[in-house]
DNA sequence: GCCGTTTTCGGCCCGACTGTTTTCAGTCG
């Protein structure tokens, strides 16, 4: 039978939690699958092999019934119960309440009464007027649902962690110049550097809330205003990023940014927690239940120790052991950018870098690194002038030459080795061998099968040679999809020739990204942190490659590139 | 449907904004 993904379960999950809600199902059981689909979509481990070893209820959120179902696809490849549901609900409706603002309660109404089974109907049932003659609907609902169809249609999907990064800094630092505005800072899936963010939360300190909304819904910027009330506005931006703005007291300020960093998971556990101490937990404060007394909270940290537990940074925020690690003391000692040592992956001009090696060392030590290493892309890489046999053997002259004379930083020789499609490696041993580092990547045969292309990596993880596999699965966020490689095989190979894998910091990669990062922590595997700039702008991303460690809950230890320069002399040399 | 330092039954986080209402339900985060 084909094989299914961990992804399509939890697609089929959530769709069963659409099913029942547009049946009127119990709020409750629409949770539970809800939340058996975020547990799902986010775990490392295939859930096929939990499934064959009889060990589905171990994953939190899924008990007897749905492992039952999950149990049931994966034997047969379909779930009885959600093809019945299937076929009691027309079809045309999930793709309805996939409209922002349309719930499961109105598309009913709208299918009751109009027959209203599809976009394209409700379209036109809004543009006809057909739908402020119901009850509780007027000629606001149908602007709504206009509007509702055309952000759908224009994509408003995801963008990367880099450019929300940069967004959320430009309207941070708009807000911090604006009168009355005490403290604002940026919340959200940004702040919790996720790789792909949905939209922007901004968090603003300030006791003239109503001016500083004013202002900021008139921000150049801003192409629509879709909510604006007391504390609150919710808006879209020309380049099509939602934005949330909450204004709160400055006493309230970090209570609110610690709501609105989320995950929502996370606060609903923090919630339950908070509860079950006599204690309610909101974005103004943290509050006795009986008398609504304020307690004292000027930072995050006091937010933690209020409920008994040490304060979680918000790389963890995700509900997926965090909350349990830090009431038990055991959460993990998080590497910083500060224990960074140097860069493993650069190219310079030498091939399609945009800058002198001079100029990387440079920007090395201004970062304050031990060594950076250059590598280069090798010859089959013709498009990116990749270095032929001749040119790597003179680059390497090159900067032992420039290593003696620099000093104070040591500068590693290195490639960037393509794997070519047979597995095989772009230069004979001997050259490689004459290298510091060798980094093995994947150019070309995307598509390969899944037993090929994972094959073929680990053909070159079995060279001796080669130190570190960059950007193991080839993602380009919104962009490509990861290969059909199997990482349990690669993680596997890892642990048994000592390869290390990276973690690609360009925020349109990385790869790994922060579950396989834990994954392969758990199995011991020494992990790369390497921006793979092609400009020295983009050496600054070290620091979402850092997140990305640090949410796969990463300590400094597990981090090649944290090695004093003798240490990784060392340990290159084994 | 899940879960268990109050529990194997009875709970299950909390609030803002909107639109269409005269007190609230629906939606969202």
């Amino acid at each position: 039978m084909r094989r299914i993904e961990n992804i399509e379960v939890a697609w089929i999950m959530g769709e069963i939690a659409d099913l029942l809600e547009l049946q009127g199902e119990s709020v409750f059981k629409i949770r539970a699958y809800r939340k058996a689909a975020k547990a799902i979509a986010s775990l490392a481990t295939d859930l096929s092999e939990l499934a064959s070893r009889g060990e589905l209820e171990t994953v939190p959120g899924i008990g007897k019934a749905i492992a039952g179902k999950i149990a049931e696809l994966f034997n047969t490849g379909e779930i009885e119960y959600y093809e019945n549901l299937k076929a009691q609900v027309p079809p045309g409706l999930l793709e309805v309440i996939t409209v922002p603002g349309i719930g499961a309660r109105m598309a009913q109404e709208l299918y009751q009464k109009l027959g209203i089974s599809s976009v394209d109907e409700l379209e036109a049932a809004a543009r006809g007027r057909k739908i402020r003659g119901l009850p509780g609907m007027g000629n606001k609902t149908e602007m709504n649902i206009l509007r509702g169809i055309e952000m759908l249609r224009s994509g408003t999907g995801q963008v990367t962690l880099g450019i929300a990064d940069a967004m959320a800094e430009a309207f941070t630092g708009f807000l911090k110049s604006l009168p009355g505005v005490e403290e604002a800072g940026a919340a959200g899936s940004a702040r919790r550097m996720k790789d792909a963010v949905g939209d922007i939360d901004l968090v603003v300190g300030s006791y003239e809330a109503e001016r500083v909304i004013e202002i900021f819904v008139k921000h150049p910027q801003v192409k629509k205003v879709l909510a604006k009330g007391d504390t609150k506005a919710r808006v879209v931006t020309l380049a099509g990023i939602g934005i949330d703005l909450m204004v709160v007291g400055p006493e309230q300020y970090w209570t609110a940014m610690h709501h609105f960093t989320g995950s929502k998971e996370h606060n609903v556990r923090l919630r339950e927690i908070a509860h079950k101490k006599g204690l309610k937990i909101n974005e103004y404060g943290v509050f006795r239940r009986d008398d609504d007394t304020r307690l004292p909270v000027a930072g995050e940290a006091d937010i933690y120790t209020h409920l008994g537990m040490e304060y979680i940074p918000p790389e963890l925020r995700e509900d997926l052991g965090e909350v349990e690690a830090a009431m038990n003391g055991t959460l993990p000692d998080l590497v910083e950018t500060g224990d960074i040592k140097g860069d493993l992956h650069i190219h310079s001009d030498w091939s399609d870098g945009v800058n002198s090696i001079e100029e990387i060392v440079g920007r090395a030590v201004e970062m304050g690194y031990e060594y950076v290493a250059i590598t280069d892309h090798s010859k089959s890489l013709g498009i990116a002038r990749g270095l032929s046999v001749e040119r790597l053997e003179e680059q390497e002259r090159y900067l032992r030459e420039l290593n003696e004379k620099t000093g104070q930083i040591e500068i590693l020789t290195g490639i960037e080795a393509d794997i070519l499609s047979n597995g095989d490696l772009d230069y004979p041993d001997e050259i490689l061998a004459a290298k510091d580092i060798v980094v093995a990547s994947v150019h070309s045969g995307f598509r390969q099968e899944r037993e090929k292309i994972t094959g073929r990596v680990i053909s070159a993880m079995k060279n001796k040679h080669v130190d570190i596999v960059a950007h193991p699965t080839g993602r380009l966020i919104g962009r490509r999809d990861p290969y059909a490689i199997d990482m349990e095989e690669i993680f596997a190979a890892a642990v048994k020739y000592g390869t290390a894998l990276e973690i690609n910091a360009s925020p349109d990669r990385l790869d790994l990204n922060d579950r396989y990062v834990r994954r392969a922590a758990e199995l011991g595997i020494r992990i790369s942190i390497n921006t793979d700039a092609h400009d020295i702008n983009r050496m600054d991303e070290m620091k979402y490659g850092v997140a990305t460690a640090r949410r796969g809950w990463l300590e400094k230890r597990d981090v090649l590139n944290t090695l004093g320069k003798e240490e990784l002399l060392d340990y290159l040399k084994k």
